[in-house]
DNA sequence: AACTGCATTGTTTTT
DNA sequence: CAATGCAGTT
């Protein structure tokens, strides 16, 4: 047991503290991970059979990497450790157990797209306004019912609730959340959501299940404690109420995910559930300069609400904090890739020394740009997911559909592709009759010439065959061959193949990626179960960094702050340190809001080991056009002893070839000779519409109005809305479909259908 | 049914 | 500057 001997003794004596309730409050930097690690490896060493131990991460990635880390402590006894995310175990738990609460065992879960379109379509079914009832704020709203653990009936019920609904004048949001969860259930489908929601549902309903459970986890561990939300802490409190063999680690000045239901004060009122609770304060910061941590502590210090610790190096004081002032988003690009240049090489490190942080994703595409200049090798980390991509989540739909035949979402994005010319009216109709007549959406499908009539019918039908073909054809082949089939027979393959431009290309590449990854996963030798429907029952919840390719290469990181947690580097840059931006607008209307941007701040600098570089941008480009920018009040909280200003960038020329766009011409026009900072705070002038100079080549005659044109002759002169004046040259096709090919002397011959062009007839 | 082009709209943060 | 929706067209 040597690796009790590298801990402090606050550390190791949280270690060894295995039975009875414990909370660890790590602050930044304190050797958090090495404490659960050890702390894992240390019960199995003791006795307590793997099996009986479950660990709860943040990530997937945290998870896979504390999982080799104990490995290399304990052996392969490790792998036995129910450990992941929260919604990773609880899904694992949730397909064990579906049937309990009526779900089948390979449900479909739904990510937010999918959770997005079900709420657009009920929207519009119920013929509510979709401004007033927003997508994002509906999804919203029904998600933090979830969170704290109300049902759609006790939403409706809740005078509360209502009240505040009236208020707002939305009082369907009870009805639209009623349809959203029957919905999703009879697609057989749980949001992420629903994974912590319907795990709470099944632990009240069968105590049987729960006592299972109780007596399998005798000890429990769940790390980033802080970011739990109420439905997350009541599964762990029931889960461990038998044994009470519960450790908590978190960091109140950590907690950054209130946006998402977390609630810090599960962890503030922790010692208030376990009474004979043992707390260590983990406050030795190993890893950053004694400067970052002070400058850190005293970003926390304005806040009000938290536990009390006093985080501290004994570090070297190291370098000063940077603070670089740019004059647009893209200069402070600039000064950051600049930066880095010359900090590897007076230093001899290596990009992926550096780390570029942000508030929100947009700001990647400035940094960016600016790396790619300099020839800087960097990685994005984030974004978008590889398993959110168009193409991928195409075929993965296919793959839904042939598991769970309920999935309607997953139907309605690939009925129609690629192409087989069923419509959206077609797919109403689908949608209707499975409603009126109490059947699923695919049974329509299946039985299409009882519901449709004849040509859309057939089409329909090959579709359901083609299904069901892929039913059969999963069973007999391999994960890997199965995909590649489905792959092949959608047609979705050759469609991408077809496609031959840039992104086209791209798209079939991905599509082979997903298809070799698919191929790994077949041929891996520690799993038992490896048909497709294995590998497709978690991919909902894999993000960006779990099927990273190359993590290897040497690259600077660029990712938002959120996605920082947990990560260090010795050189960080925090870039877009602006009112509005940092802290975000969505956050000035209240203190608890501001505090968690500050606590973001927080984590933010304590990322740093050795250096730290702050920047803000005096303008930058929002939805394309300029704004102009104050320093973040963040700034002025900081203690100035501890910054170094460095503002020697010079405010752009107009012949600053860093100025190379729309912005020269508005400086030039506007600045008067005036090339001082403040030129960029007064507003821009609102760009003038250009609307449709061109479109417009032809100027109606006063009063125009289309005539009836049933009896429209060969030789006719018309004017079109905007081809202008022209001549009927022929005239052929069938009553409602006559196509008439008209010479207009503007622009030239043209083919209109009757039934759709607007004409007026000039004459006879 | 499906394509095209124009107009409107929106942005925190993520499992 | 996107992504997405809508109207007009074939």
């Amino acid at each position: 047991m040597d690796y009790l001997q590298g801990l402090n003794p606050e550390q190791r004596a949280a270690v060894e503290q295995i039975n009875g309730p414990v909370m660890i409050v790590a602050g930044a930097g304190s050797g958090k991970t090495r404490v659960i690690t050890f702390r894992v490896a240390h019960l199995i060493n003791k006795g307590v059979d793997a099996f009986n131990i479950l660990v709860l991460t943040f990530t997937n990635k945290a998870a896979r990497e504390m999982r080799d880390r104990i490995t290399k402590i304990v052996g392969p006894d490790a792998k036995n450790i129910w450990m992941g995310t929260f919604h990773s175990v609880f899904a694992k738990l949730l397909r064990i157990e579906a049937d309990k609460i009526g779900y089948p065992s390979n449900f479909t879960i739904y990510d937010t797209d999918d959770s997005k379109s079900v709420l657009r379509a009920i929207i519009k079914e119920m013929n509510l306004d979709d401004k007033l009832y927003a997508v994002n704020l509906v999804l919203n709203r029904i998600s933090a019912a979830k969170n704290n653990l109300v049902s759609w009936m006790e939403y409706q019920k809740n005078d509360q609730i209502q009240a505040d609904d009236i208020a707002t004048k939305r009082p369907m949001l009870g009805t639209i959340y009623q349809n959203y969860a029957t919905r999703c259930y009879r697609a057989g489908a749980m949001d992420f959501d629903d994974l912590l929601y319907k795990t709470n549902e099944l632990l009240k309903l069968h105590p049987e299940v729960l006592n299972k459970y109780q007596h399998k986890f005798k000890y429990l561990m769940v790390d980033e404690y802080q970011d739990t939300n109420f439905s997350q802490y009541l599964i762990v409190k029931k889960l461990a109420a038998v044994n009470e063999n519960i450790c908590v680690v978190g960091d109140d000045a950590q907690s950054i995910y209130a946006f998402r239901g977390a609630n810090i004060q599960n962890i503030l009122n922790f010692e208030k559930d376990y009474p004979d609770l043992k707390v260590f304060k983990l406050e030795q910061n190993y890893r950053s300069t004694q400067n970052i941590v002070n400058i850190a502590n005293s970003i926390i210090a304005n806040n009000k609400d938290q536990l009390k610790k006093r985080v501290f190096s004994e570090k070297e004081a190291g370098d000063k904090i940077k603070v670089m002032r740019a004059f647009s988003d893209n200069e402070e690009g600039k000064l950051v890739a600049e930066d880095i240049m010359q900090q590897r090489s007076t230093k001899g490190l290596n990009w992926h020394d550096f780390a570029i942080l942000y508030r929100t994703n947009a700001q990647s595409r400035s940094m960016e740009e600016a790396l790619r200049k300099l020839g800087i090798p960097y990685k994005i980390y984030g974004g978008l997911s590889f398993y959110q991509r168009k193409e991928i989540k195409d075929l993965i739909a296919y793959f839904r559909i042939t598991f769970n035949p309920s999935d309607e979402e997953a139907i309605k994005r690939v009925i129609n592709y690629p192409r087989r010319g069923i419509g959206d009216t077609t797919v109403d109709h689908i949608i209707v009759s499975a409603d009126k007549n109490q059947v699923t959406p695919f049974e329509v499908i299946i039985n299409a010439s009882q519901y449709l009539d004849g040509r859309t019918a057939g089409k329909v039908s090959m579709f359901a065959t083609m299904i069901q073909s892929f039913q059969v054809i999963v069973k007999n082949l391999s994960a890997y061959e199965a995909a590649l089939h489905i792959a092949q027979h959608s047609g979705l393959l050759k469609d991408l193949y077809e496609d031959k431009s840039v992104e086209g290309l791209n798209r079939y590449e991905n599509i082979q990626e997903l298809l070799n990854g698919i191929k790994e996963f077949s041929e891996r030798e520690d799993l038992e179960e490896k048909g497709l429907d294995v590998f497709m029952q978690d991919i909902a919840l894999l993000t960006n960094d779990d099927n990273d390719k190359n993590k290897d290469a040497d690259t600077v990181s660029l990712m938002t702050i959120h996605s920082s947690k947990g990560l260090e580097f010795p050189q960080v840059y925090v870039v877009g340190l602006e009112e509005n931006l940092f802290p975000s607008q969505m956050s000035l209307n209240s203190r608890s809001d501001l505090e968690e941007e500050r606590r973001l701040f927080y984590v933010a600098t304590t990322r740093a080991e050795s250096k730290l570089t702050i920047s803000y941008a005096t303008s930058r480009f929002k939805f394309g056009t300029l704004i102009s920018c104050e320093p973040s009040r963040f700034l002025d909280e900081i203690d100035a002893q501890y910054l170094e200003l460095d503002f020697t960038a010079k405010p752009a020329s107009s012949n600053n070839p860093f100025f190379g766009d729309e912005r020269t011409a508005w400086t030039s026009k506007n600045s008067s000779g005036n090339a001082s900072g403040d030129t960029f705070s007064k507003p821009k002038a609102p760009p003038v519409k250009t609307t449709s100079i061109l479109a417009k080549a032809h100027v109606p005659s006063a009063g125009f109005a289309p005539s009836d044109t049933t009896g429209l002759q060969v030789g006719m002169e018309v004017e079109h809305e905007r081809f202008g004046y022209g001549k009927v040259l022929t005239l052929e096709g069938n009553k409602p479909d006559i196509k008439a090919t008209i010479f207009f002397k503007e622009i030239g011959q043209k083919q209109l259908l009757l039934k759709f062009a607007k004409l007026r007839i000039v004459n006879n």
